[in-house]
DNA sequence: CTCTGTGAAGTTGTTCACAGCC
DNA sequence: GGCTGTGAACAACTTCACAGAG
């Protein structure tokens, strides 16, 4: 029972579901094995990051050989914490909102959109794609009688804070916040971010300095709120 | 009239419109100058990583004193190349793609979209928010006509790949690619991926594993297609 | 005394290069 | 011969700590 397996990299983390999904597509092409080589150029690396990367897992490839896919599908998803499904709501039910409502992929992944919430009168009541919408003041108990792992955010930008505090005190495990501000959590709760305006103005920058291409893969880390150092 | 302005980081890169963003914010409720710690605490980073990202465009800061905001907005906007409105298209109007059409925040910060394009009879001709739905057959046509820097894709994943080739081709200068595959142009084209799927793994892992709170930020580079090495 | 700007130190992440197994 | 797994070298990025300006 050995159980300390060295420390993922957050950069690793950031690239499993992409090898992930690379591996998924893959096996349902008939594909069996695959190398480090091949699932490199699936993502924009090199077969050294493919090989490191998932050596911090474990070793489960074969040597002259490959990957087993589906087994390494398995491992990935164990790892990633896949194996049971998650409920996620949505707060905030406009025009992104009700797109994420729409969408069926995410179900197809293990993410369940389980509610979605609203101030508008107009959308209270009505259900979407299945989802029931209903009133912010329910959140509390919605929550915490169905247990919810993912709140996303897609109010507009003064609300966010807010909300973000009301998903917190409600008991939501993380977050995904898609309006364009920084949210602040007092708790130890994941957040993460996507700002679209802030990808078009990546993409500015590069655009103006005629460069070269770039792959995009989330990042940055930081503990609680005041930003202390860890240890020395 | 020195030229030679140091290299900046891809992570500073990164920072750099999440900082724009906040001293945007802080203008508006009419404040004029901030100092390196409190645009730290808004993006969650520490003084000094902002005071060395800053330094990298040149001395703007007042020692004792901090950052005159409206100046450093000036710069960062420049900086990043956000002088001149961009022209974008949408490529795939489905639910997402609609959304997109229908947020006015991105015209507001200088990223018009200008068409949008799909494959469905019943959306072609139509016009949504005011942006007006082309045939795909079109895009090179109206492309070469207007000139357009950023093509989204937002179709199904198997359609992603081919839809990049036709952007590339007619002439759009970057992309940001929503369908969950990686996308292989084979340009010095800059491309963005946001994959909501990973998003969430991402959030599973950080969930399993009981861990702390992360703030996502893109990054992730490579060159061209094979992952050449570069000089040694 | 406050807050910036920045070399230097420290940390994290990537690539090399090769031993080991198929 | 092909491909994985991994220490060691290298590169990128972050944080420290302090000189210097207001």
């Amino acid at each position: 029972m050995k159980m300390v397996r060295k420390k993922v990299p957050k950069a690793t983390i950031n690239r499993l579901p992409l090898y992930l999904r690379g591996l998924v597509n893959f096996y349902s092409k008939g594909e069996r094995v695959v190398s480090s080589t091949r699932l490199a150029e699936l993502i924009g690396t090199n077969s050294a990051q493919v090989r490191k990367d998932l050596s911090f897992l474990g070793e489960f490839g074969i040597r002259g050989i490959g990957y087993e896919i589906e087994k390494l599908i398995e491992e990935l998803s164990q790892f990633l914490g896949l194996a049971q499904a998650k409920k996620v709501i949505v707060v905030g039910v406009g025009r992104l909102g009700s797109a994420l409502l729409g969408y069926n992929g995410f179900k197809e992944r293990g993410f369940e959109i389980v509610a979605g919430f609203d101030v508008d009168p107009s959308k209270i009541g009505k259900e979407m794609n299945g989802v029931n919408i209903y009133k912010m003041d329910s959140l509390r108990k919605i929550v915490k009688k169905i247990g919810v792992d993912i709140g996303i955010i897609t109010t507009p930008a003064q609300k966010a804070q807010e909300v973000a505090e009301k998903l917190v005190e409600a008991g939501v495990k993380s977050i995904l916040n898609f309006a364009p501000v920084s949210i602040e959590v007092s708790d130890k709760i994941p957040v993460r971010n996507v700002d679209l305006s802030v990808e078009f103005q990546i993409l500015s920058y590069y655009l103006s300095k005629g460069e070269k291409s770039i792959i995009k893969r989330g990042n940055e880390k930081r503990f609680g709120e005041g930003g202390k150092p860890s240890i020395k």
